[in-house]
DNA sequence: TAGATTGTTAATCGATTAACAATC
DNA sequence: TAGATTGTTAATCGATTAACAATC
């Protein structure tokens, strides 16, 4: 068992650290480096090599070398079936705002296995236009396309008044993960993965540091 | 000493939860709630209340009453003080494609004292441009502007494969804060702050839950 | 007064880092 | 072979939670 990945041992600041894995791996996988290890990657992020050891040590299918590390793209192959790249999640987005259309248009979230399908919206302007090839559909559409296609992602980037409403329609219909950009609190059920992505916090984060540079 | 606000000893998972109890303060003072318990806070926020306690013990100025808890409108003063949402930081963005558009047209910034001063970007078809009343200049412009009016914070919203360039840009024209949306990982000297608003982490992480609850 | 809530000290929990034997 | 790197066990560190006396 020692090797074989295993979900639950992952801590959440782990799994957060492997997209950068990932793209390190990518980077160097690029340039022709055949094997890599865990303390290369280490010195390239800036991060302490036993945690990348004992990271990639959840992740990969195979035992890496003393003296030589990993094979490279096994490694990337390992990581990416891990994340899910490998096959692709289906989702929506409900508000096609400035925020909704640049998520829409992030071209970069197929390499992460997730495809938009489409865009919903209360604004009678945006409906029945096309953003990046994905149509934008009334709100009304959502619970029947949600079933139809069995999606079961769901974003959010309305505003923050219209969070719940949307969080509470989306869960009625289905949906199984929802990553918040509207800027509220949602009370959504246990069963019912919810990540938020609050630039609030990261800004206060990012001011408090520059604060204590500063002094 | 006990209750003045104190930098230091506030951990980044602490700050990280102090834009969602401004947050809530602000929902309930408009229910014109006068004061409020850690408990209250907790509940709402689904936390657990020593947790908030000690949180808010580390930014209010005053001392709780027992029975009462806090004077709304004092916590949410001294929440904004100590995260610097009352006294306006200017900042610059570089990349005016979807996501940098979205960002310079985000009304609610200014509610976290973050001002967009101007956006910067190489492509002559927005060079000369506004969007939401700022500026979109070319990239050559960008050290003076930010020398002359002392800007400290630079947002990145390039594609990945220039976003060292661009960090290295704006070191080197004085800027002390990163907020770094580019999918790549950055090298800053220490004395630059620097916040990665990492997309793919935040999907990897959401999709693993996704995984866990349908198991 | 009684009891809800405070601030604080101690216990627990989890994640990171250090140390080290195994090995290609 | 020698030494870089592995995987793992133990020590450290920090954050969360539990317990409790003080008090309005």
């Amino acid at each position: 068992m020692t090797n074989s990945p295993n979900t639950q041992e992952m801590s959440k600041a782990a799994l957060n650290r492997l997209p950068a894995y990932l793209r390190y791996l990518k980077k160097i996988d690029k340039q022709d480096v055949e094997t890599v290890s865990c303390t290369a990657i280490a010195d390239g992020l800036h991060l302490n090599s036993v945690q990348v050891r004992k990271d990639i040590a959840l992740v990969s299918s195979v035992a890496g070398k003393p003296k030589k590390g990993f094979v490279t793209k096994e490694l990337i192959a390992d990581l990416e079936k891990f994340l899910g790249y490998d096959n692709n999640h289906d989702a929506i987005i409900v508000g096609v705002g400035g925020l909704g259309k640049a998520l829409i248009g992030y071209a970069s979230f197929s390499n992460y296995g997730l495809n938009i399908a489409a865009g919903f919206d209360v604004n009678d302007s945006v409906i029945g236009t096309f953003i990046n090839k994905k149509p934008i559909l009334s709100m009304d559409k959502m619970p029947e396309l949600v079933k139809r296609l069995n999606i079961k992602i769901g974003i959010i980037a309305v505003p923050a008044a219209s969070g719940q409403l949307v969080a509470d329609q989306m869960v009625a219909a289905g949906i199984k993960a929802i990553w918040n950009f509207a800027n509220t609190h949602l009370a959504v059920p246990d069963n019912v993965a919810l990540k938020n992505e609050d630039l609030a916090a990261s800004l206060a984060l990012l001011s408090m540091q520059l604060k204590n540079f500063a002094e």
